[in-house]
DNA sequence: GTAGGGTTAG
């Protein structure tokens, strides 16, 4: 580098001071360059203007260059460099840097120095090193301490977080803003109300003013709690809520059920003229995903692409499961293709959307593809992949990925994949096959057998049904879903004795079935109906609808099929109350409410969608000309002209 | 030294 000389040490100094202050780096940068002699002071406000501008690598290669320039780096250096360091994640370079420090004599009982690398450590998860550096540090502060409880909660310690400011606050260190808003979101982690309302009043009482990020912790701490009553009430006294409150309020909100006040909360934001980032669109696409509201998804996709951010992966994940939820599979894989960079997460979102479209080979055809894409499957693409098997009944697929994952190193078999798997084959028939695989698993659980049961449930083996519920009972004797599924086993094999007998005892255990509930979405509204629900203002038109469909299929050869009525009446009452099922109710509204043929009817069940129904849509899209889209608990069926894209199998 | 994000069968 040519050094033309600038004179006088002290005044170059002062100049490039200057145009620091004035956040002129880059002039200063070139009258650095061109001193003969350069103090390490400058060296290292240089360093650190660099940092604090987020020019990480910058400062890097200047702290290289002061090595190799001979300048011996102060406690100054190292506390900006560890910094450095840790944004980039080079823990090696940070290591060297600690170990050049110890070398030149100097120590990490400094506490800036130590506070920094304790930072470092904690964020690369070593949390060993950054303790033993704490424990160094005679004279502790509250940032320090403060960088070891972020440390702890961010590597999923919250318990020892909370015992770290247990111990703050014993040995007389005042917690600080940043303290709280860290101490806070451990409390969430661990939803522990308790604990975050104690030192919620703590806050109260040590901080004179709050600052946004400790209560936007706070409000985050209640949601996560599942007090999200109280979320709302910090947030309302709010008064310079910026976007980060704004979105975590949306988070919360959805994370506890409430996706309509998620979404009217975002209106209110922009109303506020916010200007949504790709955390709020991805989190308020999540409301839509999970409600299948495909009109208001839309809304924000088209605010997505205005912000140039469809191909952000957040975004786009959130776009390609909310596309998926919706049934819309295309629209997906367009977005998937469109992707700037892909990552596991966004295959899985793929993968699974293949699955619940009943699209068995596009997902197999997209996990094998991963290697070339460069991307390494985890527990969740084989958890899609496989329930995308079992949707399709790819029994060879199926095997053939299981025992992959057996054979990959890097990711465990976990009772989760089991469950896949004894799902896959439980519902191809294979049943001996199925508990052979669970009696492999050490300890099974009772989620694998209540699996199998309900495979029993879809080929009528009440034998079988019966020795695995007293698995089922050893390990849980009041499993809910269990209890249901046998006593459905026994209704659809007519075995009404037992069936009145469970239902005595469920009663007795206090076990409720959740009823079933088909809805659909007309003009903004949701209409909900139950099965023989004549509540609903039109349901004389719906009556009517229903008597003109039924002629209609019946010509067709439609036959109502009464091994799907799991009560005890006689036939013609058993036929009565296919008739009303709730998705059909919901289809026939559908229908009443639009005439026109070119849009598809999109009902969704929260139950899965029973065998009657599911033949009588496959006529009525027949006689109607219309697509039906009916969306169960698990997954899609598109029905058109007569056929069902799942292929009768699910 | 601080607050907010995308996927998952049964």
């Amino acid at each position: 580098m040519k050094k033309s000389g600038f004179p006088l040490l002290s005044l170059g100094n002062k100049l490039i001071d200057a145009y620091i202050k004035c956040e002129a780096i880059d002039d200063g940068r070139t009258l650095f360059d061109e001193m003969t002699t350069r103090h390490i002071v400058t060296w290292n406000s240089m360093i650190s203007t660099y940092i604090r501008q987020k020019r990480i690598g910058e400062a890097i290669k200047l702290y290289e260059e002061m090595i190799l320039d001979g300048i011996i780096a102060d406690e100054f250096t190292y506390s900006s460099v560890f910094k450095a360091f840790s944004d980039l994640g080079l823990l090696q370079e940070g290591r060297k840097a600690h170990g050049r420090l110890l070398v030149s004599g100097l120590s990490v009982s400094n506490v800036f120095v130590g506070s920094a690398l304790v930072d470092m450590y904690a964020k690369f998860g070593k949390l060993t090193d950054a303790r033993l550096v704490s424990d160094e540090i005679v004279e502790k502060d509250v940032v320090l301490m403060t960088a070891l409880i972020v440390g702890y909660t961010q590597n999923g310690e919250d318990f020892e977080a909370l015992k770290i400011f247990r111990d703050m606050i014993k040995d007389g260190i005042r917690a600080n803003d940043f303290t709280f808003a860290s101490v806070l979101i451990a409390c969430g982690n661990l939803a522990d109300m308790n604990i975050g309302k104690q030192i919620h009043g703590l806050l109260v009482k040590s901080v004179s003013e709050f600052a946004v990020a400790s209560r936007t912790s706070l409000l985050t701490m209640y949601s996560k709690c599942g007090l999200i009553d109280d979320s709302l009430k910090v947030f309302d006294r709010f008064f310079n809520a910026n976007l980060v409150t704004w979105t975590a309020l949306i988070m919360g909100l959805v994370q506890n059920g409430r996706e309509e006040s998620a979404l009217s909360i975002f209106c209110q934001m922009i109303r506020n003229s916010m200007t949504p980032n790709a955390f709020t669109l991805s989190t308020v696409l999540r409301a839509c995903s999970i409600l299948a509201m495909l009109t208001e998804g839309q809304e924000i996709h088209g605010l997505v692409l205005k912000m140039g951010l469809d191909r952000n992966r957040f975004v786009g994940a959130a776009l390609i499961d909310m596309y998926g939820k919706c049934g819309i599979i295309k629209m997906a894989s367009s977005i998937f293709n469109n992707l700037n960079e892909l990552d596991v997460v966004s295959v899985n979102s793929m993968i699974y959307g293949y699955a619940q479209s009943g699209n068995g080979e596009e997902a197999v055809k997209l996990y094998d593809q991963m290697p070339g894409l460069g991307v390494k499957p985890n527990d969740g693409t084989f958890v899609s992949v496989l329930s995308a098997c079992s949707n399709a009944g790819l029994l060879e697929e199926g095997r053939r990925i299981f025992s992959s994952i057996k054979n990959n190193h890097e990711i465990e078999l976990s009772s989760d994949h089991y469950a896949c798997m004894v799902d896959l084959l439980g519902r191809a028939g294979k049943l001996e096959e199925a508990e052979r695989l669970i009696n492999q698993v050490k300890n099974p659980d009772v989620v694998l057998w209540r699996t199998l049961l309900s495979s029993c449930k879809i080929h009528g083996d009440v034998e079988m049904a019966k020795r695995i519920m007293n698995r089922v009972i050893e390990l849980k004797p009041g499993d809910e879903g269990a209890h249901i599924l046998l006593s459905n086993i026994y209704a659809s094999t007519g075995n009404w004795n037992e069936v009145t007998k469970m239902k005595v005892m469920m009663k007795d255990m206090k076990l409720k079935k959740n009823p079933a509930m088909s809805w659909i979405e007309v003009d903004g509204e949701v209409h909900k109906f139950m099965a023989g629900d004549l509540s609903h203002p039109r349901s004389m038109d719906i009556d009517e609808e229903l008597k003109r469909l039924s002629e209609k299929i019946e010509g067709l050869g439609y036959v109502p099929d009464a091994r799907f009525v799991l009560q005890d009446l006689d036939e013609k009452d058993k036929e009565r109350s296919l008739y009303y099922h709730s998705e059909k109710l919901a289809i026939a509204f559908g229908l009443l409410s639009s005439s026109n043929r070119s849009t598809c009817i999109r009902i969704f069940k929260n139950l899965r969608v029973c065998g009657d129904c599911h033949n009588w849509i496959k006529f009525v899209s027949r006689v109607v000309g219309r697509e039906i889209i009916a969306r169960d608990a698990k997954r899609f069926h598109h029905f058109r002209d007569g056929f069902c894209s799942c292929g009768d199998f699910w």
